[in-house]
DNA sequence: GTGAAAGCGCTAACAG
DNA sequence: CTGTTAGCGCTTTCAC
């Protein structure tokens, strides 16, 4: 049923050759098509409404302008992820989505899937499983596809990996609590099998702050497996009910807790309503990840944000897609990661002491 | 770079027929390849990262196994939308995914684009742009792209519509006002350019529901321009001043309020705290959608979510994808539109009076 | 059992 | 200024 470039040759008498050239307009060498078939060629193909077939053009140059975008899951902020990368794909290219929902086969497939396809580049998510890695090796090496990676590295492929800035988010965190005058700052975590370099980057950053200051420690972590929906209320809330436990049992309580992530403040806001604690009266709390809901004066949560002009999923998205459009332009990588810069957002959920 | 069927044979001395059959493993007819042939060259093509060209395989059968997905806007509860989409799709199907953030020229590139890939079919949300409607009905009257669309009808094309149950939702959140002894109710309403028959058939639920119930109406309609983030913290501010406004003036206040949306009632939540006004004692209020914070224990929003068993969008997105794909597998469609059901939910924003 | 040839829709080279 | 030819990678007849 699609149109092709033959029928409207045939209806106007004139070669395959001949309409292509018209189409485009293009006045390739010094054989310029007179104005008037040009015109013609143009107005019948508007006519028959001609839509040109990507997939021969992609064959016959063995270029294509789509490229392919694998995540892990698709959560609650994964569409500010998928916005900005669509803030940096120049407007001819469009982009397939593929989903592994956390299974490494999954992954493997989908993988394959956008080779086939014959993607200009890459952005993925990488989930860990290491039975994948010689396919994403052999995605970039031998099908030579530009690969930007963001969460996490692919061990043993040099390929860059936008990321937010993991350790100073924690860091800057623990230094602004102290600078409110808190001396006892809890950090409690959860931590998910998807995330291990991040939480690792987190301890980091708030233990070198707490010992650069010469305070001592106190660190939470408990596990929540299965990523899918993990911050769906509720499904915190065994984690939730064991940090407040150990803040309870604590002799000299903290008087601030920084958690991993906005989400896991906001079942700890909830839990302490309940249990009466008053937040920051009682206790003073900060998250990280300024997601939408923290802003909200309902909610009004201190908090780590992105430092730059779009919330940090955007940020990453955008910046991971504009390095490969500069990979896939034929540009060079200069060896580093971006690690995107952040900042501490003091509101009403944290006070001085 | 990418390794082709050619090359497999030539490293084998085979024809490119019989590495195809091989690798494929397919029996045509009565030619059954040896064995040992088969294993040769499937060890072969793994050995040399052989993967199959998508893009020749479609060229030469006319069908491909792209779907396309085309968006007004990446916003909260879009992730929900697309994982549904992925609920749904076949597993050997991938999906494109445009987005034209509300501006009609960019609807008809990215709709010109999917066509041009050739997809075997097409959901999407249209914009009300006209001047695309043509657009459309090339996709699916010349091209004979399936089309499943969300949020609103094209005018003029005569194509599956799958959407939440808009009427029934402000019908059975007033009736549901009504029975915990509510008499003054007010419908309050941020209507977007691109949701005008939402907002219709939302006015025309609560109506029904008054006058069946003798009870007065009380409406209170704000324009909201420019649909991007039009529900991040802030951008509601004037919109819900004015309600609370219109509430305050009334010389007999109404006891409950319901708003055309979650996102509203949360930043009413937020103003009502900051006026003073206690929910639910002083107010009762009520939302439509369910969006994950509103089960959230903290907010605890009495509203109107999806009867099924996951959240509306993904609902939508859900069942779109799955008509498509009876569409694209040869189906019929009955020619009615797909309403999803929803249901009441009361938590604690409202009270029996 | 395997190979040769044709063609999907398009464009680049080269003739005319 | 326009037409002919060849070929991108693959699969499907149809010969051998």
């Amino acid at each position: 049923m699609p149109v092709t470039i033959k029928q409207i040759s045939n209806e106007l008498g004139l070669s395959p050759a001949t309409v292509s050239l018209a189409i485009r307009n293009k006045k390739a060498g010094k054989k310029r098509l007179s104005p008037e078939t040009v015109n013609l060629v143009q107005e019948t193909a508007r006519r028959m409404g001609y839509r040109p077939n990507t997939l021969a053009t992609s064959l016959l140059s063995s270029t294509s302008t789509t490229v392919g975008v694998l995540l892990g899951s698709l959560s609650f902020g994964s569409e500010s992820l998928l916005d900005g990368f669509k803030m940096s794909f120049g407007p001819d290219y469009t982009s397939f989505l593929s989903v592994y929902n956390g299974e490494g086969q999954r992954e493997k497939s989908e993988l394959e899937m956008l080779i086939g396809h014959r993607v200009c580049g890459l952005i993925a998510a990488f989930s860990g499983a290491s039975e994948n890695i010689s396919l994403y090796k052999d995605a970039v090496l031998r099908y030579k596809i530009p690969l930007v990676t963001i969460e996490r590295q692919i061990p043993g492929l040099h390929v860059p990996l936008i990321r937010s800035d993991h350790f100073n988010s924690t860091y800057l965190a623990a230094r602004a609590l102290q600078e409110l005058g808190h001396k006892r700052i809890m950090y409690a975590s959860v931590s998910f099998s998807v995330s291990s370099e991040m939480s690792e980057l987190h301890s980091r950053g708030y233990y070198k702050a707490m010992h650069e200051a010469g305070l001592e420690d106190c660190i939470c972590v408990n596990e929540r497996r299965g990523i899918k929906d993990w911050y769906k209320s509720g499904n915190l809330r065994a984690q939730v009910s064991e940090i407040m436990k150990t803040w309870l049992l604590q002799k000299d309580r903290s008087t601030a807790v920084l958690v991993d992530h906005d989400w896991l403040a906001y079942e700890i806001l909830s839990e302490c309503s309940e249990l009466g604690i008053r937040i920051p009266e009682d206790l003073s709390l900060m998250g990280i990840g300024d997601y939408v809901f923290s802003s909200f004066p309902y909610v009004n949560l201190s908090t780590v944000a992105s430092a730059g002009d779009y919330p940090m999923q955007t940020m990453i998205g955008r910046e991971a897609a504009k390095l490969l459009m500069q990979l896939v332009a034929g540009g060079e990588w200069d060896g580093n990661d971006i690690i995107l810069p952040v900042k501490v957002v003091l509101r009403s959920t944290t006070r001085e002491i």
